[in-house]
DNA sequence: CAGGTGTGCAACCGTTCAGTTGCAGAGCGA
DNA sequence: TCGCTCTGCAACTGAACGGTTGCACACCTG
């Protein structure tokens, strides 16, 4: 379920144009056409950014027809969410407890601390 | 305090060697030099990517006498973390509400919608 | 059937980026 | 004090990246 690599699923998200086009995948269905009319950027820039997207999990394509539309999913993003929140507060953590440890005096002092 | 935009920090976790030095970084503060000789790339490649952590809010640097140890923050990671799972969580509601709309039969049969 | 629209593939271009080497200065430590 | 180490700045290189244009093909529609 996370095949996705952390830092390719960042790095995907690591782009303003990426966003963009996310934030628009976001509140519906589009195709790379439609997106091209609305952002500043060409037809094949968008479906360069959406390759990324798509090998990042961040977005699903589905063959409407004769044209293919896009979609984000919010699934990859929170299961990113969890990680990082998961990597986060082990840093504050082990940065407590050296911080703690920095300031005891010393090994033979070591008794109010909490 | 979210002063930094979302495609910043998201590029700077978009390499895997800013992963491996946050990854030592968040055990404990380490010096450029030391994180140097413990991967595989040269001091001043580190150098560049300290500078990135930094500008993203990821690390923060201190003077310890002669060196400069720098350490990793939670605080911005976790920031991150609820940010995008705001964002997903909005996706998914939405595409939830879409599917719901392509399901019903038709516009005049909308009555009971809340 | 013909034209317009959507897609895919490929080549090309300028910039950014990760990484290197080299050098000079600053501060501990024996 | 002398030497080792840690740091900062600068120049350079090759690869990746964001973006473009051009072309060929499929498909829906009037």
């Amino acid at each position: 379920m996370t095949a996705v690599a952390l830092p390719v699923v960042c790095a995907a998200l690591g782009d303003a144009t990426r966003w963009e086009i996310l934030t628009r995948l976001g509140e519906g269905p589009m195709s790379a056409s439609a997106l091209a009319r609305v952002l500043p950027v060409s037809r094949q820039a968008i479906g360069k950014h959406l390759e990324v997207l798509r090998e990042a999990g961040l977005i699903e394509s589905e063959q409407r027809g004769r044209e293919v539309v896009h979609l984000a999913l919010g699934a990859r993003l929170g299961a990113l969410a969890r990680e990082l929140d998961r990597i986060g507060r082990s840093w504050e953590t082990r940065l407590l407890r050296i911080k703690e440890l920095a300031e005891r005096p010393g090994p033979e002092a070591a008794f109010e601390g909490q």
